[in-house]
DNA sequence: AGGTTGACCTGGACGC
DNA sequence: TGCGTCCAGGTCAACC
């Protein structure tokens, strides 16, 4: 479900909370659960580990996990929050929600729940240095695929969709060039820059892609200042809701009146996604 | 090679 | 109330 400044918000949220925490136990649910390494790896790994930090990787949470409290880490466990998952830090009286299919005790007896309706959501671990077994092994961590979208230069910006023929839309979702936009930031920033979703990216003029960049940027900074958009059933670490969806100008706004123009929202597929934009605004 | 489409799941909103 | 349909923030494999 959520995007860059969803997942930054949780991860913020996660960290403030369970970071220099001790994990005591660890349950997973029954069914085929989302995950992506064998349940007996995940359990190796964050069993009696400390949390060192908790973070954001593109569109990933990342647990540093150590052997103790303000030593290296020697493990990382990745969550994917998918479409509609959920990453909850909860007293342990409060009611389990449907569809939690994770739950990491504390030693502070809170609660850390991964909780994902539809299932699109990945859990994984990677082992660090030496401590690590041959699969998934890196020396590094996980650092995803694409470029961050808030620190990238204009230069290699531009770089990136040089040549490109697709729609600049379906680009910006492609994470192995930028990570962390997804389909509602994607079209507010392709507003806010005034270029249409399905022109050809190689076809954008220099200006109109620094133009992109810089109101990508923007967008992002002040979504993840508002926690996030709550579009469905999209909360922080403690169940709070965002309120960036308030300012969305175009996503989910079918023939609503531009915010700017007053030219009710169009609304295309493109990429197989919904994807809406002004035609008064957007050229 | 690069781009587009369908499949994966479940639930909420809406129309009849 | 119930049923059918459409829509949904992501990512892959399979296809053109």
């Amino acid at each position: 479900m959520p995007e860059l400044p969803e997942v930054e918000t949780i991860a913020q949220g996660v960290n403030a909370r369970a970071r220099g925490r001790r994990i005591v136990s660890v349950f997973f649910g029954s069914k085929p659960e989302p995950l992506k390494s064998p349940r007996n790896e995940m359990l190796r790994a964050l069993k009696h580990h400390s949390i060192a930090q908790v973070r954001r990787v593109g569109k990933h949470i990342v647990f540093d996990l150590a052997r103790g409290a303000g030593t290296t880490p020697v493990a990382q466990w990745l969550v994917h929050l998918g479409m509609t998952g959920r990453l909850l830090v909860a007293q342990p009286e409060a009611p389990i929600p449907a569809h939690t299919h994770a739950i990491l005790r504390l030693d502070d007896r809170r609660e850390i729940r991964f909780v994902d309706a539809r299932r699109f959501g990945r859990l994984s671990v990677l082992w660090l240095g030496e401590d690590g077994t041959s699969e998934g092994f890196t020396g590094t961590g996980f650092v995803g695929t694409g470029r961050e979208p808030l620190t990238i230069s204009a230069e290699e910006f531009v770089a990136l969709f040089h040549r490109r023929k697709a729609p600049i839309k379906s680009l910006l979702l492609n994470q192995s060039l930028l990570h962390g936009v997804g389909n509602i930031y994607a079209d507010e920033s392709l507003f806010h820059a005034g270029i249409r979703p399905k022109r050809q990216a190689a076809r954008l003029t220099r200006a109109e892609l620094l133009r992109l960049r810089k109101a990508l940027q923007t967008v992002l900074r002040k979504a993840i200042a508002s926690g996030g958009s709550s579009v469905s059933d999209y909360v922080d670490a403690d169940g709070v809701q965002g309120f960036f969806q308030l300012e969305h100008c175009v996503y989910l706004r079918t023939g609503e009146p531009c915010r700017v123009c007053q030219m009710p929202i169009q609304r295309i597929v493109l990429a197989g996604r919904g994807t809406h934009y002004c035609s008064r605004c957007q050229s």
